[in-house]
DNA sequence: CGTGGTATAAATGGCCATCA
DNA sequence: TGATGGCCATTTATACCACG
């Protein structure tokens, strides 16, 4: 049986229509290259470029991400393009958790497709399931802030791109060039102006974008870093309590590198369980100060949250895709109250028709709501 | 060598059938 | 029920070419 492709037909035997000439060329063009030229059946769009980027920064994106963070929200066009991609080689697509709907990560030709000059290498590696809410939590957060950020000149760091950079045995040369090219104030321009030192691990060598811990001997990776305003800012996504000790070690690492000059500040985005381990709670007999009260990273007592400038901050985190909200509020909730996605989604609608002015997990603790909603069905 | 028009490629978004 | 692939019509981008 002879192959043909494309155009070339033999007539009669499958009318050619443009649609089936271009997947013909996709099928004919991938790898690295694909989509790069004419004739390819696909052209590689700004977008398509900046999702395979994000996708190889943060290691597994949602098409739903992809939609709102690189298509404008037009989920179809996102599915389409990633149709292509993953046609092409270039990305990965895994279906296997239900509430996150399609997630997608780099092949190796992906990551070798946009691969840029002075830009860490990165691996290839295909992302562990059990840590993917956390991963998409990560994403997420950063694409928000990138999103926001972008017009007055925000980049954000993965842990992917510094882990690649501080691989590097050249002395943290690399890690160092990375840093002044993503705009990190490692020189003053005016005197006086605050300028960025890196930490240092105990063999000497300086570290830009890892937190020395245990007096240099392990090093501790922020989850992404912001660099604003030529000053660098670690973000921690925690959504499971740590050990006491080892929270307390990361605390000490990013207290020192604080003090050095090197982290301006630590944002943690964190479930209630560990906002309560870092700030304390009320007890029974006032406020019981949490772990950085004790470090002198916080005035005792409760924390207010509305003074600026403080070395550490943290925020509840809050997921904005829905399949996201509902696993990250699955952690929360008590057994009783946890539901299919699906089953969560009907919920979720009868929340929204019922005009609570409860947010959803407290609107489902009040007494019966749980059980009046299983008896709907 | 620039300009403007035209032909063609590709993107986009809507719709539908299928599948798990 | 949502994800998907197939298909179509319309819009937009790009390549090409003749002309001055």
């Amino acid at each position: 049986m002879p192959e043909f492709s494309g155009s070339e037909l033999p007539f009669g035997r499958v009318r050619s229509t443009p649609w089936r000439r271009a997947r013909a060329e996709r099928m004919a063009n991938q790898g690295p290259a694909a989509g790069t030229a004419k004739r390819h059946g696909w052209r590689r769009s700004p977008a398509d470029e900046q999702l395979l980027d994000f996708a190889a920064r943060f290691g597994a994106l949602t098409v739903r991400h992809a939609a709102k963070y690189c298509y404008r929200g037009v989920f179809e066009t996102a599915r389409r393009r990633v149709a292509f991609m993953a046609g092409a080689g270039l990305l990965e697509r895994s279906d296997n958790l239900a509430w996150a709907g399609t997630v997608v990560y780099p092949t190796m030709a992906g990551l070798t497709a946009i691969r840029t000059p002075g830009h860490p290498e990165l691996r290839f590696r295909v992302p562990g399931e059990e840590r993917m809410l956390h991963r998409l939590l990560v994403a997420e957060t950063a694409l928000a802030m990138l999103a926001r950020g972008a017009a007055r000149g925000f980049e954000v760091v993965s842990e992917r791109q510094f882990r690649a950079l501080e691989r590097a045995r050249d002395d943290g040369e690399s890690a160092h060039r990375y840093a002044e090219l993503v705009g990190v104030r490692t020189t003053a321009r005016t005197p006086g102006e605050q300028v960025v030192h890196p930490s240092f691990d105990d063999t000497g060598r300086p570290r830009w974008w890892a937190i020395p811990l245990d007096n240099g001997q392990a090093l501790h990776w922020p989850d992404f870093v912001v660099v604003g305003g030529g000053l660098l800012r670690a973000v921690e996504v925690e959504i499971t309590p740590k050990e006491r000790w080892r929270l307390h070690a990361v605390l000490r690492g990013y207290r020192t590198a604080i003090r050095c000059g090197h982290i301006d500040q630590v944002l943690w985005c964190v479930t209630p369980d560990v906002q309560m381990q870092l700030e304390g709670a009320r007890g029974p007999d006032g406020w019981i100060d949490g772990l950085l009260q004790e470090m002198g990273l916080l005035p005792p007592g409760p924390p207010d949250w509305t003074v600026k400038g403080r070395p550490m901050v943290v925020r509840p985190i809050a997921a904005v895709d829905e399949g996201l909200v509902y696993a990250l509020s699955q952690r929360v909730l008590v057994a009783s109250m946890r539901s299919s996605y699906r089953q969560w989604r009907q919920w979720r609608r009868v929340w929204e028709n019922s005009g609570t002015a409860l947010d959803f997990d407290a609107w489902l603790a009040v007494p019966g709501t749980v059980t009046h909603l299983k008896s709907l069905r």
